[in-house]
DNA sequence: CGTTGCGTTGAATAAGGTCAAATAGAGTGG
DNA sequence: CCACTCTATTTGACCTTATTCAACGCAACG
C-alpha cells in the first residue's frame, strides 16, 4: 500500500473542518476561546458528516460516541412513541450541538433528524473531554453549551405548561426568529423546514389547531404564511400576545 | 484572636461534610468513584446548608457560584412569572444536585425553594471544574449528572406535549414512588411535600384537576388519598394507565 | 374560636381535539 | 411537459376534556 493518505480523494463524506475559519464559530463551541484554544479544538473535531434530509445523525439507543455540532442544514430530535407516533423535542439549527443526551447512559435518549440536506461536525466525546481537561476555557464553554440545554429545556417546559395554544406559537415564531437574526438571516422572512404535524408535536398541539392559528394570526395581519414560507408582519402584536393568559 | 478555628462552636449554619460517609454517595456526584476519588471530592466540598421551609437556596437572577447537593429534605425549583404566578419546574429530592441552571449566564435561572426543612452540601463549582479536570472519572461523572438533568427535562416535555391528565398524574406518582424506592422508602407509601397547585403547575393542570384525579383515581382503588399521605394500592393499575392516549 | 390556607366537589363554559372532506403543492414516471 | 400520486395543509362541524367560577369542608394555629 503506498503511503499516500493526504492524497485520499475528497468524494467521501468525511471532510476535513476547521473550527478556527467556521463563520459559525461565534455561536458554536469556540465561542470566546482565543485562537490558540481554538486551534486545540481543530485537533479534534476533525470529521465532518453530511446527513440527507429524513436522515439520522444518531438514532435512540444508539451507542454514544461524539457530539455534533450543527455546521449547515436544520435537524429536529424526536422519539418514537410505543405507539408510532413521532414526538418532537426540539429543532436545531447551525451553531448549535446535539448529542448530549447520550452522556449519561452512554447510549442516545432520541433520535436527531435532518429536515433538510445537512452536514455536522463530529466532535468525538472522549477527545472532548481530554481538551477540556487541558483547556480551562474549553471546559467553561463547554459546561455552559451543556447548562444553555438545560435553561432552554426549561423555558419549553413553562411554555407546555402555562401557556395556551396562541401563546406557544407566537412564542415558537419568536424564538426562531431569534435564532435566525443571530445567523445573520431575516428576522422577519424566513422558510419553515418542518411540517405543522412537527410543529404540533413540539408544542403540544395538534396539527389543526396549529395551522388554524397561523390562518387567524394572518387574519389579524400578524404574519403571513404560505405553506412553509412566513413573514412576520407586526412583531410587536406577536410579543403582546405573551402573557396573555386568557 | 486567638487562633482556634478548630474550635470554632457548631452552631452556625455552616457544618463540615463528607462524601466518603455519606449515605447518599451512590445517587450523588461521587458515584461510580473510588475511595480515593471520593476523598478529592471531600476537599472541595466542605460545607452544608441548612435552609428553612420556604426559603431558598438560591433565587433567579442572583450570581451563580455553587452547586448544590441535597443532603436531606425536599426541593422545587420554581420561576415566578411576570403576572406573579409561581411556574413549578422540577422537584428534587436527596442526592439530587441544583443550580447547573445558573452556569451558562453566570446567574440562576430559577429559584429552588425548600418545600421542608432541608440541607444541602455546597459544591463551589470553580473548585469542581479544577478537580474535574485533574480526576477523569469525576469529570466524567459531572458530565452523566448534568447529561440525565437533560434526559429528565425531556422526559418532562414529553409527558407535557402527548400525555391526557390522568396519565400525567399518574407517571408522576409512579416516578416519585421509584425515586423513593431509591433512597430507601417505601415506594407505595409517601408524603407529598407539595401542594395540589405546585403539582398542577408542575404538570401543566389546574390544581382542581389535580385533586378531581386524585379523587377518581381513589374511586377506582388505584391509591388511597388523605390530603398529603398518598398510599398506592395498584402500581400495575396505574402502570396501565400510560401510554392509553384516548 | 375565628382565621387562614389547602383541598374537594359541582355546574357551566371554553379551548382544543377528533373526524371528515376539500384543496394545494411537490415529486415521479411516462 | 403533463398526468398522476402522495403528502401536507386548510377548513368546517361536532365532541371531549380540562378550566373557570363558586361554594363548602377540613385542619392547623394564634
Amino acid at each position: 500500500m503506498p503511503a499516500q493518505p493526504a492524497l485520499k480523494p475528497l468524494n467521501t463524506d468525511q471532510l476535513k473542518t476547521v473550527c478556527s475559519s467556521c463563520s459559525l464559530r461565534e455561536l458554536c463551541l469556540p465561542m470566546g476561546l482565543s485562537e490558540t484554544e481554538i486551534e486545540r479544538l481543530d485537533q479534534l473535531v476533525s470529521t465532518r458528516r453530511r446527513i440527507k434530509r429524513g436522515e439520522n445523525v444518531y438514532r435512540a439507543g444508539d451507542p454514544f460516541a461524539s457530539l455534533y455540532a450543527i455546521r449547515s442544514g436544520f435537524f429536529k430530535s424526536n422519539v418514537i412513541l410505543e405507539d408510532g407516533r413521532d414526538q418532537v423535542t426540539g429543532f436545531h439549527m447551525p451553531g448549535e450541538i446535539v448529542g448530549m443526551d447520550g452522556i449519561s447512559t452512554d447510549r442516545h435518549a432520541c433520535n436527531a433528524t435532518a429536515l433538510e440536506d445537512s452536514e455536522v461536525c463530529v466532535i468525538p466525546f472522549a477527545r472532548l473531554e481530554e481538551a477540556s481537561r487541558q483547556v480551562r476555557s474549553l471546559q467553561r464553554q463547554f459546561h455552559k453549551v451543556m447548562s444553555r440545554e438545560i435553561v432552554r429545556d426549561q423555558g419549553v417546559m413553562m411554555l407546555l405548561g402555562t401557556m395556551r395554544a396562541e401563546e406557544r406559537l407566537a412564542a415558537f415564531l419568536l424564538n426562531l426568529s431569534q435564532r435566525f437574526v443571530a445567523r445573520g438571516y431575516s428576522p422577519a422572512e424566513f422558510h419553515l423546514r418542518m411540517t405543522r404535524e412537527e410543529i404540533g408535536s413540539y408544542l403540544g398541539l395538534k396539527l389543526e389547531t396549529v395551522s388554524r392559528i397561523f390562518s387567524k394570526f394572518q387574519d389579524e395581519g400578524l404574519i403571513g404564511v404560505q405553506q412553509k414560507h412566513i413573514r412576520i408582519l407586526h412583531v410587536d402584536g406577536l410579543k403582546a400576545m405573551l402573557g396573555h393568559h386568557t
